[in-house]
DNA sequence: GTATAAAGTTAGTTGAGCCTAATAAATTAT
DNA sequence: ATAATTTATTAGGCTCAACTAACTTTATAC
């Protein structure tokens, strides 16, 4: 049985893991709040246990095996705040706290559940994929344009959690569905990012506008 | 913050405390499947804490704050319990293991929402009490009839989940609402009971039973 | 292409929470 | 009232998952 922290560890690999699936160990640090030291030496241990590749130097890399076990934990996860949004009332913004504690319950019937009473999501509230039973995450063709990188072109295919100021701003920007839009630049120090599509050469979009924007990655 | 683990011993210090509100390490071992030893050294970390009174070779009480914090679980739990039979269409007898497990997580507006969304319950499924939002635990006038020690003399007064076997089962005993019952003895190894009244000398309750009998002790 | 900086690893410690074996106190039986 | 039994404590050790300090490898810059 895994610890609720190589859970942790587990889950922080699949979501900051780039194109190649690979993380470094400084960022999982970060990400974690854990020193380098112990993050190598749990990499190491988790390398035993088959759930992830681990070479000394080299970029971490989930495992099949890790990879599976890791979606079905962000599986609870999403499942989890889709349920406190659509059953019990909590606003979309107030539920991923909650929904970090409750993803490492383990008593598969409560999510089975959970996934009944929901009519079988494929998606939670903020527009993110929930993986299915046996851990495949469907990666659907459109991701958050927060996740991209400097450099991508990518067509804007849909918005979450739309609230009429957000499509107003869109609106104020002539931010559309269908449209191109290429990354320019990121800045690191608050996520926002410099975009150009149609004449805007230099539009800059804040952090919380490209969690909610979802993309599809042109050439994908 | 509590640990997990703190917050099972506070659990268990208030569900196996006797009268008096005292529990022995023996039985505090046994219950939570820890050694003797390992729990003398918890009390001792909790005694700092002021969570228990500790002294050497005497009893264990909690402490007002132990008491407090305990009972807060103990809300968590049942209220967790509740939410599962009313909300989520979960057997009563399904829910305890989810519970446990559930009850610890840290989230006071999850549970202040499954509250509300009850209509603020005062029973768990299984008839007994929940503590209020401050941890006061308030003593119903009815207990368990298997928490009630050889020699009581109760009335029965509510019976939990009540299946219609159940009923029939009671009815073939000839026990019903208001029925006076003197406990003759306890069986120690299954916690059976040999009860009398009218005229039945002695009656066998199973453990099961006694669980699902809710008396009130004459003379309180 | 060497120097510097950044990223990663090794070695050694710590604290929590468990364990066993041995000892001590309290209780029960004779 | 002493012996035997039960209950509790002490001492010492283990593992896990974190830490700091020191060192090594890889990447970046000049």
């Amino acid at each position: 049985m895994n610890s609720l922290n190589e859970e942790n560890y587990l889950k922080a690999l699949l979501n900051h893991s780039n194109q190649q699936g690979e993380v470094n160990v400084k960022d999982l640090s970060k990400h974690l709040g854990i020193k380098m030291p112990s993050v190598t030496s749990m990499m190491k241990k988790m390398a035993e246990k088959k759930l992830v590749h681990y070479e000394s130097y080299k970029p971490l890399r989930l495992t099949e095996k890790g990879i599976k076990e890791a979606a079905l934990i962000i599986r609870k996860h999403r499942l989890t705040e889709m349920f406190l949004v659509e059953k019990m009332g909590f606003r979309w913004d107030e539920v991923h706290d909650i929904a970090e504690q409750i993803e490492h319950v383990k008593a598969p019937e409560f999510f089975a559940k959970m996934d009944e009473l929901l009519g079988f999501p494929k998606f939670d509230p903020h527009g993110s994929p929930i993986p299915d039973k046996n851990g495949t995450l469907v990666w659907s063709t459109w991701v958050k344009l927060s996740e991209c990188a400097a450099g991508d072109e990518v067509k804007v295919v849909a918005v979450t959690k739309s609230s009429e100021e957000f499509l107003k701003f869109l609106n104020s920007r002539k931010i559309a569905l269908g449209l191109h839009v290429k990354i320019q630049s990121i800045e690191s120090f608050d996520k926002s990012m410099v975009v150009s599509y149609e004449n805007h050469n230099a539009e800059t979009l804040s952090a919380t506008v490209c969690e909610r924007l979802l993309v599809s990655v042109e050439g994908k």
